[in-house]
RNA sequence: CGGGACGUAGCUCAGCUUGGUAGAGCGCUAGCUUUGGGAGCUAGAUGUCGCAGGUUCAAAUCCUGUCGUCCCGACCA
């Protein structure tokens, strides 16, 4: 393609409503434009790149065995209702009626923001035998999110592209199997991407399910918190990771409860400076929320933080933090002297219950509030004076701590989550009937796998892990064009015959290549090359006045090379490191 | 939805405090010069100052409302 016959318009200056750098650069490139918050337009450039992806996970998602349908994005409502999760989906669901008159429709439609659903109801009315199971189906298609916050470009949008594959087997140990090839199937579609991405447990959130692992790009811009230690043995998101506690500063033996004033005290740390000096690990942290509507005691070790997620993992489907006066109606003291000791049914009878970190079980000497203003507790034993009514893992897992299966410290890093792997079981299968009859004339609900690939949000995954100082660096599988030919000798007639011939040549022999023939200055088409991240840049200019060479650069290493016309397509098909 | 910021030319932004003829750089058009890391000079075109009310002789500027955008949080692939 000819630069000057294209649409590639490309920007000198950061774009206002850009922050990160990926986000920037897709704008600046011209690959891709907003139309409005968190719905974006591919431009020819950016399309390439996404057409190139998507044509991985099909040639991958086929190898595997899944076969390719292309679903409905317009869903009855009913279909939704009927499912397992409708109270979840409908706050993300656009709901769609003619805009202009009064609807015509008996029944409502929704935008669909994924396919479980209609996939189960099609497997439902069609398959009726074992001897159809296994099936494995996928779809790359648009999907629709009301986000509260899009955020960071094509991240988080509200319109976005999906590989969503499903998975129906008739028993437990089929769907493993299915679970394990997509797993594998994941890692062939991502390698190929040219991404370095980890491996992580995962909670299975609404989608609900038994095993989960999701595929995190590490990456400072990322919306995910991902805990690993260096080995590679443990790698979990935060809301699943599960840690070693650090021993705490001194465990006391078990001591007098004892009363003591703490006037002006409201934290954690207030209570470690002096005069008081309690080590934060010392302390009981108490926090009040509401689950489910009742209200509930949770305590941790004070230099542990809640992990609400697991919170809701206890069985709770909503949490909310207790306002201020709501906990002071309730034990009557306010945040900053709370506790656990002394808290019981018959004493609280607005707490429903007191639930404890696993790490403080048996802990003698602690200090905690006293539900009093102005006091805490010290020698506090958790055996002897809280009345906890349920032991959990409550903790988030912290840099610094030690994985749970080594002794090697967790680390935390930011990433992006680009794929996400669940066993679903047979959530979907009984709510909307899709059953098999087994070998036995049995009915059974058939158990269902569903894996999920963010196609665009990968696209700027790659584009962020790829970047550097100068623009985009695209590996040679999804990069829009595999040459960019640049003439920089725009006013030498045996130049412009060079450029030409070798743009012919190029294309003839199937190479892609972007022909950059504007009538531009040298500088403004090197900046606009590294910008776009096209692997070889081809150069026509001095080194072809003077001897008749061709200067290569390869945009990932930022070399140039000396290349005869004549060793041109060996160069580009084998270049140096 | 809570907190913060912003909305002026295609893009990046100044002007607003202290009301008085709408600005710069880049881009665009034409010409001349230049020609290997976003050129220089000259001449041009380009605006409902987000929108609606209000205050005022006079509003980009002050006030109220509203819409939009971005950032932090709650939600999530």
């Amino acid at each position: 393609m000819r630069w000057t016959e294209a649409f590639i318009p490309t920007l000198r200056e950061v774009p206002q409503d850009a922050e990160i750098r990926s986000h920037q650069l897709l704008l600046r490139a011209g690959f891709i434009r907003k139309l409005s918050s968190g719905i974006y337009t591919f431009l020819p450039l950016g399309l390439r790149v996404l057409r190139k992806i998507e044509r991985i996970i099909r040639e991958e998602m086929d190898r595997s065995g899944a076969m390719e349908v292309l679903m409905p994005a317009l869903q009855p409502k009913e279909l939704w209702e009927a499912g397992p999760r409708w109270d979840a989906a409908k706050n993300v669901m656009f709901a769609v009626n003619p805009a202009g008159s009064t609807p015509h429709h008996h029944f409502e439609l929704v935008l669909g923001p994924t396919h479980e659903e209609v996939i189960t109801s099609l497997v439902a009315g069609n398959i009726n035998s074992y001897r159809q199971l296994p099936r494995t189906f996928y779809q790359i298609q648009t999907k629709f999110r009301d986000e509260i916050r899009p955020r960071f470009g094509l991240l988080r949008a509200k319109e976005f592209i999906m590989k969503d594959g499903y998975s129906f087997d008739l028993d437990d140990a089929g769907a493993d199997e299915s679970y394990d090839k997509m797993h594998q199937t994941y890692q062939r579609i991502f390698d190929r991407c040219g991404l370095k991405y980890r491996i992580v447990e995962a909670d299975t959130g609404v989608m609900g399910g038994s095993r989960s692992q999701e595929f995190q790009v590490p990456c400072e811009a990322g919306e995910s918190d991902v805990v690993y230690i260096e080995s590679g043995g443990y790698a979990a998101s935060i809301e699943k990771a599960v840690s070693k506690p650090k021993s705490r500063a001194k465990s006391g033996p078990p001591g007098k409860l004892e009363k003591f004033a703490t006037p002006g005290v409201k934290t954690i740390e207030d209570l470690e400076k002096t005069p008081y000096g309690v080590a934060s690990s010392d302390q009981v942290k108490t926090l009040v929320y509401w689950c489910d509507s009742k209200l509930y005691l949770f305590l941790l070790r004070g230099d542990h933080p809640l992990n609400e997620v697991k919170v809701g993992q206890l069985g709770f489907s909503e949490l909310r933090a207790a306002s201020d006066a709501e906990i002071a109606a309730a034990l009557g003291a306010h945040v900053g002297s709370l506790g656990g000791a002394g808290v019981t049914p018959r004493s609280h009878p607005k707490i429903a219950g007191v639930i404890a970190d696993e790490a403080l079980k048996d802990q003698e000497g602690m200090t905690t509030g006293a539900n009093e203003d102005g006091f805490h507790l010290r020698g506090v034993s958790l055996k002897r004076d809280i009345a906890v009514t349920r032991w959990a893992d409550l903790r988030l897992a912290q840099a610094g701590e030690k994985a749970p299966n080594s002794d090697e410290e967790l680390k935390v890093e930011r990433a992006i989550e680009v794929g996400h792997v669940f066993k679903l079981g047979t959530k979907y299968s009984q709510k909307l009937g899709a059953n098999v009859l087994d070998e036995n004339g049995k009915s059974r609900p058939c158990v269902m796998g569903c894996y999920g690939i963010g196609v665009t949000r990968t696209l700027q995954a790659i584009a962020e892990q790829g970047a550097d100082k100068d623009g985009m660096v695209w590996p040679e599988a999804l990069a829009p064009f595999a040459v960019l030919l640049q003439l920089l000798e725009t006013k030498d007639e045996e130049a412009i015959r060079a450029a030409e011939g070798l743009y012919s040549e190029l294309r003839d022999a199937g190479v892609e290549v972007l022909y950059d023939d504007r009538d531009e200055r040298a500088g403004v088409k090197f900046k606009d090359g590294d910008l776009l991240g096209i692997p070889f840049q081809v150069r026509i200019g001095k080194s072809f006045k003077e001897g008749k060479l061709f200067e290569v650069k390869i945009r990932k290493t930022g070399k140039a090379h000396q290349v005869k016309p004549s060793e041109l397509r060996k160069f580009l098909h084998s270049p140096p490191p």
